[in-house]
DNA sequence: TTATGAATTTCGGAC
DNA sequence: GTCCGAAGTTCATAA
C-alpha cells in the first residue's frame, strides 16, 4: 500500500471518458496494482479509480506535460480491457508506504441472504408441519427464495426481504401465478416474510390471500446459536 | 483530510453488523468526518466505512480495551441514523494530514454524448446519402440531438440513446410531431438510434413509422481512431 | 423533494 | 468457471 498526497489532474478512459481537473487529492496504491484517485469529501467512492488487474507505470513527462509543470506521469493499464488511467502529478505533498498484509477479511452478518438461510434452517416458523422442500427455487422467471410444503403437503413459495415493501409483493405474485400453474405443485400458498413489512404492502399481500410473517432476526440467530451450541 | 495507517480491529453496527479482526489496514478520515477503512486489495470500496454527515470522536480506552493493548478508541456515529463505527487500534504505523480543498469535481463525456459526436462524424451510417445538418439542433421543447437530411433530400430526426427504451420513443414523438409542423422541414422523418433497444420500445417506434437503428459503439470508435489518424 | 434506474458498479452465492 | 441478484449499495436524472 502506498499513499501519495499530490496536485494532479487525471484523465480515464475505458466503458467512459472523464477528467478531473488539477487539484490536491489523495493517490492510493494497493499492492496489486490498482489505484484509487479519492478526493476530502462525496462517499467512500473514490473520483477516478481502476480495479485490479493492473498495472501502474510511472514516466518522466516529456512535451507538453514538462513544460506544464507535470514532475510525474503515471499510467495505469487494465490487464483484461484497454482501460487507462493517466495521472499528471504536478506536485508531491506526500509519499508513504506501508506493508499492511492479506486482511483476514469481514464478517457480516444481517443480510437478506442471511435471513434466508435461517428461515430455511428454522422452517417451523411458518407453522407447525412445515417442511423445507428447498431454497432458491428455480422458476421460468426467476428463483423463489423458498419452496416448503405446508402441513396438508401442499405447496408454500415464500419471498423473503428484509423490508417488505410493494414491489415484493408483486415478485410473489408473479412466482405463484406461474407456479400455481404446475399440477404438480398447484395450489401454492404465498408467504411474504421479512423483517418489517410496510403496512401498504401488509394490505395488498393479504387482499391477495398472501400470507406476512415479520421474521424477528435476532430470535432466529439466537435460536441458531441455541442449536450450534446443543449439537 | 487524514489518513493513519495502524493496526486495528473494525465493528460496524447499522443496517447489518460486521467485524474486521485485528489486521494492518489504512483509515482515510476525510474533511466531512467520514471515515473508510481500506485494505491492501479488493476493489475501491473499503472493508467498512461510515458515510457523511456523521462525526468522529478518539476515546482513550478503557477497562478490557485498555489490557487487550488499544491504544487509541475512534467512534464515528452517523448523524441520521444509529450506525456505527467502532475502530479500536492497537498501533499507529503512520498519521499525515493534508489541506486538499475542495475538488473541482468530475467531467464526465458519457457514451451517450460520445456516440452523438461519432454518429455525427458518421452520418452515413443512417444509409447512403444522408447529411448532417446539426447536433443539438434546437427546438421549443428542446435541442433534438441530431438533424441530417436524408437521400431525397428530406429532414431526419436522430433521437440518440445508450439504451432504447419507451420514454426516448416519446421524447423523439413529441419532436417529430413539433418539427413536422414546420413547412421548411416536413415531412419530417424519425430515427431512433441507440446501442441496444428494447423489444417494447423497438415496437412502439416501428409503430409510429420510427426507424430503428441499432449503433456498434466499438465499430463507431474504431473508424473514429482510423479518421483522427488520417487527418 | 422524491422516486426511478444506471453503475468504470462490487460482491456473494448457486450451479 | 459462469450467471444472477443484492448492496450498509452510491449516483444521477426525471417527475
Amino acid at each position: 500500500m502506498r499513499v501519495v498526497v499530490a496536485r494532479c489532474a487525471v484523465d480515464y478512459s475505458g466503458r467512459l471518458d472523464a477528467h478531473l481537473p488539477l487539484a490536491k487529492r489523495l493517490l492510493m496504491v494497493k499492492a496489486d496494482g490498482s489505484v484509487l484517485v479519492h478526493s476530502d469529501g462525496g462517499s467512500y467512492k473514490p473520483l477516478n479509480w481502476m480495479s485490479p488487474p493492473c498495472s501502474l507505470t510511472v514516466d518522466e513527462p516529456e512535451g507538453a506535460d514538462a513544460e506544464a509543470g507535470v514532475v510525474e506521469l503515471w499510467t495505469v493499464r487494465s490487464a483484461k480491457t484497454d482501460d487507462k488511467l493517466v495521472v499528471r502529478i504536478h506536485e508531491v505533498l506526500a509519499d508513504h508506504s506501508a506493508e499492511l498484509g492479506v486482511d483476514p477479511g469481514l464478517v457480516k452478518d444481517g443480510v437478506e441472504a442471511h435471513l434466508q438461510k435461517l428461515l430455511a434452517e428454522q422452517i417451523e416458523i411458518l407453522g407447525p408441519g412445515h417442511t423445507l422442500v428447498r431454497r432458491e427455487y428455480p422458476t421460468a422467471i426467476g428463483p423463489v427464495d423458498i419452496m416448503a410444503r405446508g402441513p396438508e403437503g401442499n405447496s408454500v413459495a415464500v419471498e423473503i426481504k428484509r423490508r417488505g415493501e410493494i414491489d415484493g409483493v408483486e415478485q410473489l405474485t408473479r412466482y405463484l401465478e406461474l407456479l400455481g400453474r404446475d399440477p404438480l405443485l398447484a395450489p401454492v400458498r404465498g408467504v411474504f416474510a421479512a423483517q418489517e413489512i410496510k403496512p401498504q404492502a401488509r394490505v395488498l399481500a393479504e387482499d391477495r390471500g398472501i400470507r406476512c410473517v415479520v421474521l424477528d432476526y435476532d430470535a432466529m440467530r439466537g435460536l441458531d446459536d441455541v442449536d450450534s451450541r446443543l449439537f
